[in-house]
DNA sequence: TGCGATACCCACCAAAAGGTAACTATTAGA
DNA sequence: TCTAATAGTTACCTTTTGGTGGGTATCGCA
């Protein structure tokens, strides 16, 4: 196989929370274990097709850990994994990044909404 | 105007190093001040086109200030702003996540090369 | 005269990412 | 018998992102 080649840390960084999806769900996920459901009724912009893809692909990562119940109808659960919490510091700083950055474009008069601020 | 409208802080964030170039260029523009051709050397799989269109971008965001000299040939500069700067805590720790991600894959086997560790 | 150096721009094309809608399965309960 | 509920898949399409190859401008120098 021909070997990855990484020029910097941040590139793989990247590759697995980068993309439109992944950093909001780890977020959510950062505070408590959530069913499939429960994500996207947090995230409602998102489609059951990419929530589902994006979480396959952080169990691959082994971000995430997938917990299926043997259950009618069906019950599956999502958590950070040890190996994935340690971006929880990473994401909360995202998050309170981006909300100084919101408050200082609406100070600016852009029109801008921020619905949550959940990170404490 | 159609209020923009974010459901969570990360997602302003993302939208302005997300990409797959603009958090690589910030990390090295972390360091020190650098001219294009400079950049363009030190992320050698970038094309100029992209390389000149994130610049703008993150211009645009207050992210980075363009400085032109009057000369010929041109010469052009990148620098933080102090907005910018705010940044430099999250990129370090994304560039360090990151270099241990690699660590673990190569540990686990897989065909991977990191070519430059420069975070101190 | 014509080339090298630097920092662009533009037109065009290819690939990746994301979105929509329709479909599956199973069981409880009206 | 029909419907709701949950989690997921699939085919198909659109949008966004990124890549290539060309072109511009100015000045010094061989």
């Amino acid at each position: 196989m021909p070997t990855k080649t990484y020029h910097i840390g941040v590139e793989a960084t990247m590759e697995i929370i980068g993309g439109k999806w992944k950093s909001i769900i780890l977020c959510h996920l950062r505070h408590q274990t959530m069913r499939t459901s429960e994500l996207a009724r947090a995230i409602p912009q998102i489609s059951q097709k990419m929530l589902t893809q994006q979480l396959r692909e952080l169990e691959a990562a082994n971000i995430v850990t997938r917990h299926v119940y043997k259950q009618v109808p069906p019950r599956v659960d999502y958590a950070l994994t040890d190996y994935g919490e340690s971006l929880s510091g990473i994401l909360h700083e995202l998050c309170v990044w981006g909300e100084d950055n919101i408050d200082r474009r609406q100070a600016e008069g852009e029109e801008i909404t921020l619905l949550s601020r959940d990170d404490v």
